[in-house]
DNA sequence: TTGTATGCGTTATCAA
DNA sequence: TTGATAACGCATACAA
């Protein structure tokens, strides 16, 4: 491996100085049009590309952002990295991705990273971390978005954006309700998530809207497909009754239907489903599956330019709300 | 924002030089232990954490890979890329992602921004680049690990792992023509993929050493699950006599199969269905999906650690092959 | 329009 | 065991 050529080797074969060069290289107004393309042919062809480690170093702007997610695996966090990509690329900047597994131990090691690398600013995703925490390691991003977990006392660098969760988990079960159904399971996710507890929430408000009682025996919770199945069977043995299924991921509730086909129930005569996300399978499946949907790809794109924004000191701090769309299908 | 305090910081706080500090900060040898932990002390009590922008600059190690998929929402990325960035937190490696949606462009852009960050490595995965691209960009860097593609003559930087696409498409294929079944159809996927075209001809080989000719009236391609449902309905329509499909993905398997058990064809009965991945959703609808795994997580980690190899100088360059298990379940 | 000096925060090198 | 000085590659500020 032979050095890359410098600014310095660019001077020295044009017979200039390195910043003009520089200012050549940036486009940068201060020398004839003609010197510039001199410069750039030279630099094309010896190969020149900018070093953007010693351009950070000395402009203190990486164009680079911290994304944190919980597990990229997860359909719900690849589609909102996909939108930061997307904006990112337009305008030059580049993603660290970094997986936390929900562990606190790897949340801590994420944003000391992150501090360490001198990024532009942060997305982070579904964050467990206490406030305690949190609130330092956010004042010390020159910028940052935080999905899906809310600030006790705004911060002037950081944007807020959240699902409705709570909102959207409501919307599902009222629907259900006004089909005249009674019993109503939540095959919910894993408990640690925020997303699962607002919409257990949600599912606990729509029932009481309706004049109905809580019942803890409706309510499962699990994180693998697997694990939805078996929470299914255990439902459907403690409740014969049970006539309705809101699920937390289309996963969940894809899993927990062909339980309920498997033991000839039927969807939706005997019980409806109601799933989360829209992934593709939702539409797949028979009977197709109603399901809550926001649009996970918009929600990247917004934070990054939303972080674009800040960064560029033309947004102030803020929130967003988004609010997911009942989208109805076969199996409800 | 506060300026973040250096090693200058806390050599004036502690009276000593620059260097002290650093070598405490750095665990390296040359000062004594009470020293050490008094100036670790100061620089904990001053919050200092080290620029690795600066460090970068100075070792011309960044301790961070670029990480080049397609698209991160496709689950085959997603996983892998778990898997890299796994070891990436064991290794203390950053990850730097990077999509390029299968267009020549972005990937050309991709490979430009990887140089310029001055990375410790790459990891590309599925890219198309012609090899007179390709070759000169890879040369660049310190270390490669190129997933699913080729070199035609081996660089001594760089290993390719590859997924034996066409044995996979040759054991399920092989797999329904053992049962008697003499039409089968694959159900492709981007007809610019390496591994589709991989697969289609595993399929055509299969055929061949059953001594049936292959008929191109049995091929579709596309990407999407919408995509793949329509191509099986044209399937269908051509050749009724079908009893076989092997698909590119578990998803399009899945739009395929729900397609034929909407036109009463049953499943392994007329039909019978192979998928490709062994996604969540494989298991989970009805009948539960035969698939061709590999262990996609296994796949990052390996390529990262064989990346961590190289850069260290532990390891020649090379090839690997991996190859998928054929995992019989309901559909075939 | 072009060039010079200096700094960004860290580490390597060599000297004490 | 410690420290002074010079890189690393580029950009800012100021001068010519």
């Amino acid at each position: 491996m032979k050095k890359r050529p410098t600014l310095a080797d660019i001077a020295r074969a044009a017979g200039v100085s390195m910043m003009t060069v520089s200012r050549a290289i940036n486009h940068k107004p201060g020398l004839s049009d003609e010197l510039r393309q001199q410069i750039l042919k030279i630099a094309d062809e010896i190969g020149f590309q900018p070093n953007q480690v010693a351009r950070g170093l000395a402009t203190r702007q990486t164009f680079t952002i911290g994304l944190v997610v919980p597990d990229i695996t997860l359909p719900f966090f690849s589609y909102i990295a996909r939108g930061v990509e997307d904006v990112c690329y337009e305008y030059g900047y580049h993603v660290m991705l970094i997986n936390t597994t929900e562990e606190l131990e790897r949340e801590r090691a994420a944003l000391n990273a992150l501090m360490q690398q001198d990024i532009d600013g942060a997305i982070l995703c579904s964050v467990r971390s206490p406030l305690e925490d949190l609130v330092p390691a956010l004042q010390r991003f020159p910028a940052a978005v935080l999905f899906n977990r809310e600030l006790k006392v705004p911060l002037s660098n950081v944007v807020t954006i959240s699902v409705n969760d709570q909102r959207g988990a409501m919307l599902a079960v009222q629907h259900m309700l006004e089909q005249g159904r009674k019993r109503i399971a939540y095959l919910g996710g894993p408990s640690s998530s925020i997303s699962h507890q607002r919409r257990l929430e949600g599912y606990k408000q729509a029932l009481k809207n309706a004049g109905l009682a809580f019942d803890p025996q409706l309510v499962e919770q699990g994180s693998t497909a697997d694990m939805a199945a078996g929470n299914m069977s255990a439902l459907l043995e403690r409740c014969p009754d049970l006539d309705g299924v809101f699920a937390f991921s289309d996963v969940s509730a894809v899993a927990g239907m062909q339980v309920c086909l498997d033991k000839c129930k039927t969807v939706p005569g005997d019980i409806a489903f109601i799933g989360t996300d829209d992934l593709p399978v939702a539409s797949v499946v028979r009977p197709q599956l109603s399901t809550l949907r926001v649009n996970l790809l918009h929600i990247g794109r917004l934070s990054m330019r939303t972080l674009l924004d800040m960064i560029d000191g033309e947004a102030a701090a803020g929130s967003y709300q988004i609010e997911p769309e009942l989208i109805l299908r076969a199996s409800s």
